[in-house]
DNA sequence: GCCGTTTTCGGCCCGACTGTTTTCAGTCG
């Protein structure tokens, strides 16, 4: 059975919930969710890491004993500790931690007097007013929980950044109009860009607090106030966004911006090193003693730490704060510098628009190459193309070219790559191409090593230039067919091909982690919109966000390279 | 349970808001 790293994480967070409700050290709870993280966001497979007999306790957070559980999950898929605790509590009540209201004090004392071990136990309780007899409860929190476990409030819910940026920019309109309100911006991972957010949080600079968020939690879209105070609230909108605003002094704005930003592994990061030199960060500013001494701007706030300014992208605590102390952040990829896209489709297949459109679209967004890349002819939902429509296609693109000046349409195909790893067209008609992308649209059942091996082969054709969405995933959907990335990635390498960034809302794919990966084994990121109408191009914004979380510069990105640079490349791919 | 230019033991980030209290614990971010 195939364990993947989060498999792994799933095991340590479940021991952290179950340890917590039994009232552990805090400490020891932090050490198992720490790892958890750092398993999830680990490129390399651990399953792989215990084979190799590689030394675990060489990750961060991970030591002796840790490294050793890990081993024994791998193998086992379990581990002792965890089959205790099912043991010693009923395993279902890790599920009420996620209940607004409920922590791990309140779960067990649930749990202790009334013997509640399951969601549905919680709302049934909470239906016959049985909680508030519970010490520390009373009618206000038992309605709160009643409503959360009856709506399925429960459930995690979150939101495709694009739809949170556009929300937030009105609601930080409608800020920016209060009077008394200096600024307001986003912080939280929406400006960290993170491709779902749980909440949209904001912060706005301004003298008189209550006034602020007064305002705010009468705007017409907020439907429920679930806190409010003199400094922050915490509202639900109508269409269920939750959105946290936070007011702080204008003095103080740097400091609250660098604290709401985030991440909070981040923020723990900085607040260490802050301790190391005799400083105490928190939103208000950094203080020696009772003396403030930055705090008005973020990059007050890292300079107090030795550091310079870090890109909201790379606040994850994934090694930026070292390669900021050795000046050696990267320098990001903007939307900018990207020259062209590599992956466009158009009426010809599933595309909704014509070429001549599509280019039109291209050129208004700054974009002086496009190369056409329809389906090939396995996609028959998609009017994919056979030979002969592909051989029209072709001369249609070159009588176009003929017409143009200052932009180009590059010759390509979107070509199914079969279960066995061959390409949906010949190769003869392939050799007329400028490029190659070929891309997995079915058997995502695949075990491991046939997958693996499926994309290996196709990439061994001398044609092949770029796969596309290179694990299949959708966000927050579907977890991508199992695939050794970085197999694939070598494979690359070798035969000097390129792996996508899919732009598409619903792929980014390749993930923020799967980018740094890319670019730790030296494979050039093409960041593509899979645009089927001209206004997909927009898209390509949030492949770069994407692309900066994973810290890929503009050398990193084969599409920011004009197209004189880009053609020698594409040309040492088609053999 | 981890970790070390103060330490191999004793620390481990910080503050606002709520509800249930009557001075604060619990939760949340």
């Amino acid at each position: 059975m195939p364990l993947a790293n989060a498999d792994v994480a799933a095991v340590f967070e479940e021991i952290a919930d179950l340890l917590e409700i039994q009232g552990a050290n805090p400490f020891r709870v932090r050490a198992y969710r720490n790892a958890a993280r750092t398993l999830q966001e680990l490129g390399a497979s651990v399953r792989k890491m215990v084979a190799d007999g590689a030394d675990l306790d060489a990750l961060p957070g991970i030591g002796p004993d840790l490294a050793a559980k890990i081993a024994e999950v791998v193998r086992t898929g379990t581990c002792a500790l965890l089959v205790r605790l099912h043991k010693e509590l009923p395993p279902a009540i890790g599920a009420l931690l996620a209940i607004p209201g409920l922590g791990p004090k309140r779960v067990r004392a649930l749990y202790q007097a009334l013997d509640i071990r399951s969601l549905d136990q919680l709302r049934d309780a909470a239906q016959q007013g049985r909680l508030r007899g519970v010490p520390g409860f009373g009618p206000t929190l038992e309605a709160k929980i009643l409503e959360a476990t009856a709506t399925r409030l429960a459930q995690d819910r979150r939101f495709p950044i694009a739809a949170a940026l556009a929300v937030a920019d009105d609601l930080l309109a409608f800020l920016c109009r209060i009077p008394d309100v200096q600024r307001a911006v986003a912080a939280g991972s929406l400006r960290r860009l993170r491709e779902t957010v749980g909440d949209i949080d904001l912060l706005a600079a301004a003298r008189d607090g209550a006034t602020v968020i007064e305002r705010f939690t009468r705007h017409d879209d907020v439907r429920d106030v679930l806190a409010s105070g003199d400094t922050k609230a915490s509202v639900v909108l109508r269409n269920g966004m939750q959105v946290d605003l936070r007011v702080v002094a204008p003095e103080s704005f740097g400091a609250a911006w660098v604290y709401f930003t985030g991440s909070k592994a981040h923020d723990i990061a900085l607040r260490r090193l802050g301790q190391e030199r005799g400083l105490k960060l928190n939103e208000y500013g950094v203080y020696r003693g009772e003396q403030r001494v930055a705090g008005e701007t973020e990059e007050s706030v890292y300079a107090s730490i030795g550091l310079p300014w870090i890109d909201p992208a790379l606040r994850e605590d994934r090694g930026e704060i070292e390669a900021a102390r050795a000046r050696r952040l990267p320098q990001l990829v903007g939307r900018e510098d990207l020259r062209g896209d590599l992956h466009v489709h158009t009426r010809d297949s599933d595309g909704r628009a014509s070429i001549e459109d599509m280019v039109a679209a291209a050129r208004e967004r700054g974009l002086t190459y496009l190369a056409v890349t329809d389906h090939s002819r396995r996609l028959a939902i998609a009017h994919g193309l056979d030979p002969g429509r592909l051989e029209r296609q072709i001369d249609h693109i070159d009588r176009i070219n003929a017409t143009l000046r200052g932009f180009t349409v590059l010759k390509g195909i979107e070509v199914d790559i079969l279960e066995d790893g061959t390409l949906d067209l010949p190769d003869s008609i392939l050799a007329r191409l400028d490029l190659v992308v070929g891309a997995v649209h079915h058997r995502f059942d695949l075990p491991r090593a046939k997958q693996t091996d499926r994309v290996l082969r196709a990439m061994d054709n001398r044609h092949f230039t770029i796969l596309a969405h290179p694990t299949g995933r959708l966000v927050d959907d579907r977890p991508g067919y199992d695939i050794d990335l970085l197999r694939v990635m070598r494979k690359a390498r070798q035969r000097g091909c390129f792996l996508e960034l899919n732009a598409q809302p619903t792929r980014l794919d390749l993930t923020d982690v799967a980018c740094r990966m890319a670019r730790d084994e030296g494979i050039l990121v093409a960041i593509d919109s899979d645009a089927h109408s001209g206004l997909e191009f927009d898209h390509l914004a949030l492949g770069v966000n994407q692309a900066r979380r994973g810290w890929l510069t503009a050398d990193d990105v084969l599409n920011a390279r004009p197209l004189p640079a880009l053609r020698p490349l594409l040309a040492a791919t088609m053999g």
